[in-house]
RNA sequence: AGGAAUGUAGCUCAGUUGGUUAGAGCAUCGCCUCGACAAGGCGAGGGUCGUCGGUUCGAAUCCGACCAUUCCUACCA
């Protein structure tokens, strides 16, 4: 058999797999269904992507496996702003402007990158081994689901539930749209505190000092505000002042809100231009006075002067003629939270405009609620708090964006501006009973991305037709997602779901931690410290790596850093590891903790499992092939009775991992029965029975049956996890032993049968793993090699002792290589030996010729060191009046046990040191 | 500012309702080509479980305070 190469079959096999139809839903078991977050249709696949589809795709073949109907529901996500953004930029190079092109032909310019892109990240799902059904692939804009955003739309519409306003919004002036509160993220950055000087307006010569982060906005002051208890501003309220560089006189307020101790305890008030100042513009009935156009420049509601300048020159001038005036008192270096567009990265102005929201309070309080009653549970549990706070203080949601790419919204403007909401022009037009010249015009707008993606569970299983398979697969049995995802989407799809098919569109929530690099870093394409999947399991070069990471940066200065952090961290490149390896490395890593530091070492040590496996799987196809099979008619031995003991235990281990969610423990189960029982023991207990010409051929014929038939089913139970290698590996099965399946993966799941669970062949094995570890111990310690045969004596051993040796003596001169075993009944007149206890018995390998004197007692020494420290700590407890009358019976009993085991083995060594130093 | 999480070997992480000597992989150090596997085998070293206190016969585990890191929410102009 070839070395293991995992590119030579996993793509092969993933093509099998789909060309057979094997991911779709069948047969008649219990309905299990996960729908896909959708990926960005234009984006590719990241870590966390590959991470999370690895955690589900093993659900989903584990509970296929199981008999389930199980279906994997694929679909994409339009990503408006992201989308258009791309398409944007690739126009730019071209020096076209989306303005030049017109709306029409700008969607068409989209959907043709979407055509040619928007397989990348299906083409790297399969990659990944994905089970998903293609059949019923899905996309946000596609026709059904289009239609279940014009259904949710019109419904609330005419509910009451969504609504038009002017409103105060998050405003990206360089994509000039709207966005939503959880697409701005805020961070501390350096700026400035500027102290300005307002004059009264009855009194010019003095000043009230206002302090602020954004001087340019002044323009739009309409009051300022002191705290109605502040002392120095008192007699203050209710004057007015002069507000410098306009013509405008405005009115000194008082309002709690006020922090005395801030600046100068008196703040500038611009409701058009700060959250805050809104809310108390409001309270006090202020003039709204918006200074900005949509890109953020100077608008003519300021003077003349400032006009189209941007807000950042705007502040330089303002400032400047604020100085020349003599109006700043002064300036100090000042950490302010600034927030940025996640897409454009530009800082956000609030800005008035008229948007569409979502009441969305009334929808919330189903959704705690279903939560609350445990209908829908998170896993882990704590992230219900993160629901339940965003939940219970939630804002009404803007969902309009000033784009062109997305689902129009459906509402028709007439000539006086009046709303008309409704599936589409016509039917506008037959409920109002206009007529078809009545002049309309449809709202420019288009509708945030997560309208739609908060209807997944339901619209891409046919939803708003009552459909056969809304009715199986509706509820999905888990959404697996990151925690950032949960106010975004998770929330929305609940509300969503309540409201419109009237059940919860999932029964768990599964949040991954979040992969970062090894430095604990987030991974962004701006940090350069991303990974494509596709890297991992093919490998990469360090200058490909390099050139990947660096083009097409936003901050290309980033670019040198980025290319030494790479050669730092990857100084090789990447080399090539394969799907199964990264899978594995991904269950082993998701554990609780919510970040999860990617380590490339540990790839490297799966692969080594995939590898080991594969040997291990190629032993037993070199001892299976030419003789006869048994027919499993059992004349087991107590050791094939052990195998299949550790087999089951570990089934079992894996289902109570599943049924957890611990993915980490389900892989940490099977690496550990494959590689530390399955390979290091029984593969080499059996090799002296299959070696062995002279043994009974009935005995050998029912090895080999056991032999394949626990690879086969360790194959099945390790099958979600690594997919390819044990495909690759079952297929090489003879068909009697793999039966009438064409795949693996349509294969029942091994199963746990509580009968085959034999704890006494357990202790058998136990026993003689002690032994060999004792002798392995004594050589490695004295470096006799394993070529040399040693002699051994088995000293002061029990009857059990006695017959174990007699039965497992062959096994044992094969594991021990000694020059012979000997059976002593008590350790008086034994050679000078180097010893190691198992239980009451001794296991001696005389000095003679082969080990050094000293080596030996230090060896001692240290045994002696370690018994002498256990007996002090037993002993102590048992000295304890309190434990011996308040601890459990069996607790005390135990430790008195230990004692005896303690003293008696430490009379041994201090005898035998006493005996090896009298040499 | 409020809330949450995390802190265990050099690194990445397990450790279930408190109960043998706190485990694994990687890394390190010896020895070994023995017919599945050097992507391997065998052996060894390595930890005051963040700190301090409390509860308990007994604490990595439960409680409190503090320190450090991280995230989320709200932001003071």
């Amino acid at each position: 058999m070839d070395k293991y190469q995992p590119k030579n079959f996993e793509e092969k096999w993933y093509q099998r797999w789909e060309q057979a139809n094997r991911f779709a839903p069948s047969g008649d078991g219990t309905p299990f269904s996960i729908a896909i977050p959708p990926p960005n249709v234009t984006g590719t696949l990241h870590m966390g992507h590959a991470f999370q589809h690895s955690l589900v795709d093993s659900l989903i073949r584990y509970r296929r496996m199981k008999g389930n109907n199980t279906l994997w529901q694929m679909g994409t996500d339009h990503a408006g702003i992201a989308t258009q953004l791309i398409v944007t930029e690739q126009l730019a190079a071209e020096k076209i402007k989306p303005s030049d092109l017109g709306r029409e032909k700008f969607v068409g310019k989209i959907w043709e990158w979407k055509e040619k892109s928007g397989n990348t990240i299906s083409e790297q799902l399969r990659r990944l081994g994905a089970s998903l059904n293609w059949e019923t692939e899905r996309f946000t804009l596609d026709e059904g689901l289009s239609r279940a955003v014009l259904e949710v739309f019109v419904s609330l519409y005419e509910e009451g539930l969504i609504y038009r306003g002017k409103r105060l919004v998050n405003w990206d002036p360089v994509l000039k749209t709207s966005i939503s509160d959880l697409e701005v993220a805020s961070d501390e950055e350096e700026g400035h505190l500027w102290h300005l000087r307002y004059p009264l307006a009855d009194n010019p010569k003095e000043f009230v000092v206002v302090a602020t982060t954004r001087p340019e906005t002044m323009l739009g002051d309409t009051a300022i505000a002191v705290h109605p208890e502040d002392p120095r501003y008192k007699a203050l309220v209710g004057k007015s002042i002069l507000l410098p560089l306009t013509e405008r006189t405005i009115p000194i307020i008082s309002d709690s809100y006020v922090d005395q101790e801030f600046g100068s305890g008196c703040v500038k008030i611009t409701p058009a231009h700060d959250f805050n100042d809104y809310d108390m513009g409001k309270r006090h009935g202020l003039e709204i006075i918006n200074i900005f156009n949509e890109d953020a420049s100077i608008n003519e509601q300021a003077p003349k002067k400032y006009w189209g300048l941007d807000r950042y020159e705007a502040r330089e001038i303002i400032l400047k003629d604020l100085e020349d005036m003599g109006m700043i008192e002064k300036v100090e270096a000042h950490m302010l939270s600034v927030p940025r567009g996640e897409r454009s990265g530009v800082i956000i102005e609030p800005y008035l405009s008229n948007q569409w929201f979502v009441k969305t309070k009334p929808l919330a309080e189903p959704a705690i609620k279903k939560v609350e009653e445990g209908e829908i549970e998170f896993i882990p549990k704590n992230y219900e708090n993160t629901f339940f706070v965003w939940m219970r203080d939630i804002q009404d949601w803007c969902i309009s964006r000033q784009q062109w790419w997305g689902h129009r919204i459906p509402a028709w403007y007439d000539n006086e501006g009046k709303v008309y909401v409704g599936r589409d022009e016509e039917e506008v037009r037959h409920n109002n009973h206009l007529k078809d010249d009545f002049f309309l015009s449809q709202d420019e707008d288009v509708l945030d991305t997560w309208f739609s993606s908060s209807l997944w569970t339901f619209s891409t299983l046919g939803w708003p037709d009552r459909t056969i398979e809304l009715k199986t697969f509706h509820p999905t049995d888990v959404m697996v997602t990151g925690h950032d995802i949960i106010s975004f989407w998770v929330s929305r799809m609940i509300m969503m779901a309540l409201k419109f098919v009237e059940e919860v569109p999932f029964k768990k929530v599964y949040v991954t931690g979040m992969v970062t690099d090894a430095n604990g870093q987030k991974q962004s394409k701006s940090k350069g410290n991303g990974l494509d999947p596709l890297d991992i399991i093919d490998g990469i070069s360090l200058d490909d790596l390099i050139v990947k990471r660096t083009t097409n940066l936003l901050q290309p200065k980033m670019a040198e850093r980025i290319a030494q952090n790479t050669k730092r961290e990857f100084p090789n490149g990447i080399q090539t590891y394969g799907t199964d390896a990264l899978r594995f490395t991904f269950y082993s890593i998701a554990t609780r903790s919510r970040t999860i530091r990617f380590d490339m070492n540990r790839v490297e040590g799966y692969q080594h499992f995939c590898n080991k496996l594969w040997n291990a799987a190629n032993f037993v196809f070199i001892n299976t092939i030419e003789g006869e099979i048994g027919n499993g008619v059992s004349n087991n031995d107590v050791i094939d009775k052990w195998i299949v003991s550790e087999l089951n235990h570990t089934i079992q281990l894996v289902d109570q991992a599943m049924d957890r969610y611990r993915f980490d423990l389900a892989a940490k189960a099977i690496y550990e029965f494959v590689w530390d029982e399955l390979c290091d023991w029984y593969l080499e207990l059996v090799k002296p029975i299959l070696n062995n010409p002279e043994i009974d051929n009935q005995l050998v014929q029912t090895k080999r049956f056991t032999l394949i038939t626990v690879l086969e089913q360790t194959l099945r139970l390790a099958h979600p996890f690594l997919p390819f290698v044990t495909e690759e590996l079952w297929q090489k099965l003879p068909g009697k032993i793999r039966g009438e399946g064409k795949t693996i993966m349509s294969q029942p799941y091994p199963s746990l049968n509580q009968t085959l669970i034999d704890p006494s062949a357990k202790l058998d094995i136990t026993w003689i793993k002690e032994v060999v570890t004792g002798t392995r111990n004594i050589r490695g310690e004295m470096d006799i090699p394993h070529s040399t045969p040693i002699p051994i004596i088995f000293a002061n051993g029990s009857d059990m002792d006695k017959s174990r040796l007699y039965e497992f003596q062959s096994l044992l001169e094969y594991l021990i290589k000694p020059k012979e075993i000997q059976w002593s009944e008590s350790t008086d007149k034994q050679p000078p030996s180097s010893t190691h206890l198992v239980g009451e018995m001794q296991l001696l390998v005389p000095l003679k010729g082969l080990i050094n004197k000293e080596l030996e007692i230090i060896r001692l020494d240290k045994e002696i060191e370690r018994k002498i420290n256990d007996k002090s700590r037993t002993a102590k407890k048992l000295g304890n009046n309190n434990f011996i009358s308040k601890a459990p019976l069996e607790v005390v009993n135990k430790e008195r046990e230990k004692l005896i085991e303690i003293d008696s083995a430490l009379t041994k060594l201090k005898e035998q040191r006493l005996k090896i130093a009298s040499l």
